[in-house]
DNA sequence: CAAATAGTGTCTTTCAGACAATATTGT
DNA sequence: ACAATATTGTCTGAAAGACACTATTTG
């Protein structure tokens, strides 16, 4: 391959399906864009990747400066690239996505290039809704998170540091749409090695017998998988 | 964001990863690079994005033109995108990978790009006998594959329209490098919904019973899964 | 005590793995 | 007949799903 004028360069852009379970449902990241195209429309936290970034870096950044939120230690994994010809009008671009997951207490404030950033759940994401091919990268975003439900320990990328059972039960329901059986989810979650790690702590929900609590264990794959 | 001056463009390209199953061994297609850097080296096929050109579009291409392979309806996924500062000592670049996988028929003709276009044994990839980081590429290539065949039909992107059992558990046993125990993979494999359709035919493999012939069923998953 | 939530036990079915047994071919 | 390969059957253990039951708290 050669550099000539043959080959055009092309603007490169990271976008970023930052997800997270509040209030009962699946919540995504959005930014209202206050410029065209697409004045006034949500879209994914996102922008240029700088010339000596590397592209894992340029969507932390970018999330950081347009919604306040940092990453820190939180999940953060490359998602997909999207490069149709036609995705901005104003030139060709291509869009390396990642996908981040937050706990609940995450709380966004507008950064300096976005007007509004906020929490919107994702069944609010009606089509058109979004700016350029966004609809599209949020739901591989989503899809890719309900497959690693089910054989990576990424629902407790949704806790706080330490959660119990039922918190953990509930992300798995929200994000499949389905109840799951509590008892057989305890027996299952808590025999699969390396999953979660029993801590000394309880809490209590009001009523009812106190949950034990428990943190992330070290395992990267599940054996045996939480089947959908 | 906006399109200035602070927004230098990037060179997009696309590197292909296309795997086959020959001669008992798990085979990457790779072309010797005829310049430089890295002349002489090997190297995924790949090359620059067309202005107007679909990213997965351009993968299909830059095959054919390097090695004379027609991915037509075979197996073709984006793998991930790779965009260290300093993959490539002259401009910044950001390669999209795409997997393929072909059938152990499909013979590489050099192209015009290429010197040389040729299958080499995955094992024989030595550190630095690949030019840029196209070592981290294709073992994410074969990560990727190694974990698809338990959930996925992608077996039988490796065998030809008509496969026997014994080919398939094959497959399987090169990728994962590891023996099967071949009257529990039939029963699993014949027994998985929509994973192979049995034809009328058997092939003969010299002495021993025929086995019966199969074509690709219709599953995109398989339930259940073949575990490693 | 009743209600509510957490957690355990039991039973049935499905499936994986080890391995025996049968089927069908070439030599 | 014998060797080789394909295919089916049998047994055991792991794990999933349904659901009864026990445990521990608040009102």
């Amino acid at each position: 391959m050669s550099f000539t004028s043959e080959h055009p360069p092309v603007y490169v852009t990271v976008d970023v399906v930052v997800l997270t379970v509040r209030a009962g449902s699946l919540q995504a990241l959005l930014v209202r864009r206050g410029e065209e195209p697409h004045q006034g429309r949500l879209a994914l936290p996102g922008g240029f990747v700088r010339p000596a970034e590397d592209l894992e870096s340029a969507a932390s950044r970018e999330l950081w400066e347009e919604t306040g939120l940092d990453l820190g230690p939180a999940h953060l994994e490359q998602l997909g690239s999207y490069g149709r010809p036609d995705r901005d009008p104003r030139a060709r671009t291509v869009s390396v996505a990642y996908l981040a997951i937050l706990p609940t207490s995450a709380e966004p404030t507008p950064g300096t290039d976005a007007a509004e950033a906020l929490w919107l759940p994702t069944e609010q994401v009606t089509p058109g809704r979004l700016a350029f091919d966004h609809e599209a990268i949020l739901s591989d975003g989503i899809e890719r998170t309900r497959a690693k439900l089910e054989y990576s320990p990424l629902a407790t990328a949704f806790c706080g540091d330490e959660f119990t059972i039922a918190d953990l039960r509930q992300v798995y329901e929200i994000i499949w749409g389905r109840e799951l059986d509590a008892s057989n989810f305890h027996r299952k979650v808590s025999g699969t090695n390396g999953f979660i790690v029993p801590t000394e702590r309880t809490r209590s929900q009001g009523r009812g017998r106190p949950a034990q609590l428990f943190t992330r264990g070290a395992a990267v794959q599940l054996h045996p998988a939480i089947l959908r």
